[in-house]
DNA sequence: GATTCTAATCAGGACCCTTGCCTGGAAAGG
DNA sequence: CCTTTCCAGGCAAGGGTCCTGATTAGAATC
């Protein structure tokens, strides 16, 4: 039954949710206020912030109006109990791990990064996020959850990175949610760093709601996003597009990264993309340059076509490292252009995306976890 | 904003919601069995009866209990006032149109069918349509709404069958919206069979809600469930999978729908698939259909390796014609374990699936607008 | 000190749901 | 034939929630 029983509970929690929704948007306000604010009466928002004190959601701040506000009676400001809970928003990467806590207001309460250096272990890897936690424990108290962004692939069930066989592995073996079991509270929300910038992207542009997002960086990801919702898959794994057959520089069907291998843009000793080395080895303008954009053009076109035939998007965000650099992109598009339905390519606007990813889904947690408390 | 505005108008529409509800799983109730029925209380049943009555959606039936049911006082039974109104699933293939008429209760009111002919026009099968639909209005009157499943791509926005450049074209042009017009008052809804068919797989098996169907005829077609949602794309063509790179007989890259062409299995003088003669030549136990199966099995292999790839399908289910050949089904397994997420295939299950489906969705439509009239 | 202005509260009324009790009417049993 | 049993339906009272409109409380201004 997914219609609820029909009570008075039923519209008393409703109004609740619009003054505890009110007192996130505006930190601090009076009855008076927040009846103005929710739409509600007098009467009705003051009986729903007196049952809110008294189930100790809401607080009287102490503040008074008055001091150059009006010169009517004194009003009495109210605001969230818990105001200093905190949800943390994660991203980890091979670079290092950025960290921040937000509070329910969407203000940061603290903010830590540890570098890790460019080809970090995995052990390096979860040192620095342990080192991270520790220090935004210290400054803004333990988390309420966190949201965590990885640039791996993520078992959706366990939150755990996975290794998929021959596909980049860039963070390496990784649990997040155990390395941050003793400072966080309640959930760990694990998620691919490319879902997390589709998401990013998604909120940033209102109005487009179905589109897919091809990163090409050190590893290949890409996120397919329908309906405003991202495409996540049984174990969190669409969009893992390394082995994709598409044309390889002989005209073969080739698995995506391996053309990569055979074009030798590959990281020697590791499953990952040479960026530098691409980047040198497709940009200028001599043949050779040429032939190399043209042959990761037709490569990529392989997975440009089947993300249009599956998912069908009104056009295709590219980011990464490679993925926005001019040149490249204007041989993405060429290749493009030669399929029937070729969709259209823009570059990722969004700075930092899968950052600003995973700290709006923090801040929705944060939020949603407040309105859910029993009262 | 979305959450409603608290009022008591809301729970009371949840009140009469629940009324309806229960009056279309039980075709008609007595004001005290609605109470027992909803879980509310025998005063607020019957208020809500009173009010659906005035508003004329419900309607005393005349019937009394009495007459071997209890010995106590005669109860009044009530039901739908819009009980004879119904909704139309149609199914338009190129083999001809089938189309039943479902009331709120989840019955059939009428069916008809209407050959077209293997290799019919699309003016014939217009034809076909109008005339059940015309049938179907003199059984059973007009329809509140239609839903349809066609065997083509459909345009999301426009409800119309779209021809996309060498794809395969059963149907042909046609709006189904504009031949049904004249005979259905509300919504005309249309997509694409194979859509429909992966619904119907959907409903049928609880708890499996990540899947992909893909669909092997005449047509190619596929399409991607995820978190019990059928995706769409921005123009309803996801799944329309025909343009995918795959390898073709000699390992080279080619478009899957090519590779029927170099295998000379292509209808002459028409984009599909010639399925009698495709099963002719791969089916058997002689080497030269060995090679035919193998080859099929490395081409669709390019498919399921991006389904895979791209959507992380718990399984992919398999139907269609030739898809659903024992022989031919053997070898796809085969190939599909060559990849290292080799996707687990299943036959598909339900009868006639984008005919369950559209029906399905047909009911549900007409009960939510049912529930949706004003009061 | 009177006036003005605003926050908070009070009073009254309209709904909506629930529990509990009562009424009407028909079948079953003596 | 009369009484008992049983059940649909209705009535009344009580608890909640919301709203409008009026009143009180308290501070700044004149």
């Amino acid at each position: 039954m997914t219609v609820p029983k029909p009570s008075l509970e039923l519209v008393r929690n409703v109004t609740d949710e619009h003054i505890l929704r009110a007192l996130m948007r505006h930190r601090r306000m009076t009855r008076a206020e927040l009846a103005v604010e929710t739409g509600l009466s007098k009467p009705t928002a003051g009986e729903s912030v007196r049952r809110l004190v008294a189930a100790g959601l809401v607080a009287d701040s102490g503040e008074r109006t008055a001091g150059g506000r009006g010169r009517g009676r004194v009003g009495s400001y109210y605001t969230l109990a818990g105001g200093d809970r905190t949800a943390w928003a994660i991203s980890i990467a091979p670079g290092g791990v950025v960290a921040e806590a937000v509070d329910v207001y969407g203000e940061t309460a603290g903010r830590a990064e540890e570098d890790a250096g460019r080809t970090a272990s995995s052990d390096q890897v979860a040192t620095a996020l342990r080192a991270v936690a520790e220090r935004l424990a210290a400054a803004s108290g333990p988390a309420e959850l966190a949201v965590v962004s990885a640039a791996d692939p993520v078992d959706r069930a366990t939150g755990r990175l996975v290794h998929l066989p021959d596909a980049p592995f860039l963070v390496g073996d990784l649990d997040p949610a155990e390395v941050l079991a003793p400072y966080v509270a309640g959930e760990v929300t694990v998620d691919n760093d490319v879902n997390w910038a589709a998401r990013a992207e998604l909120a940033a542009r209102p109005g487009s709601d179905t589109f897919a997002y091809l990163y090409l960086g050190e590893g290949l990801g890409c996120a397919i996003v329908s309906d405003g919702r991202v495409l996540r898959g049984r174990h969190g794994l669409a969009g893992e597009i390394a082995h994709l057959t598409t044309a390889g520089p002989g005209g073969g069907a080739t698995p995506l990264i391996e053309v990569f291998g055979l074009l030798g843009l590959r990281r020697p000793g590791s499953t990952a993309i040479d960026v530098d080395r691409l980047l040198a080895a497709a940009t200028g303008t001599g043949p050779r340059a040429a032939g190399v954009r043209a042959a990761l053009g037709e490569a990529v076109r392989g997975a440009l076509t089947a993300i249009t035939s599956l998912a069908d998007p009104d056009h295709i965000i590219v980011g990464g490292p490679w993925g926005q650099d001019p040149a490249i992109l204007t041989a993405l598009r060429d290749a493009a252009a030669r399929h029937p339905r070729g969709p259209v390519l823009c570059p990722a606007t969004v700075p930092a995306p899968s950052f600003a990813g995973v700290r709006a889904d923090a801040l929705t947690r944060l939020r949603d976890g407040v309105i859910a408390a029993p009262r």
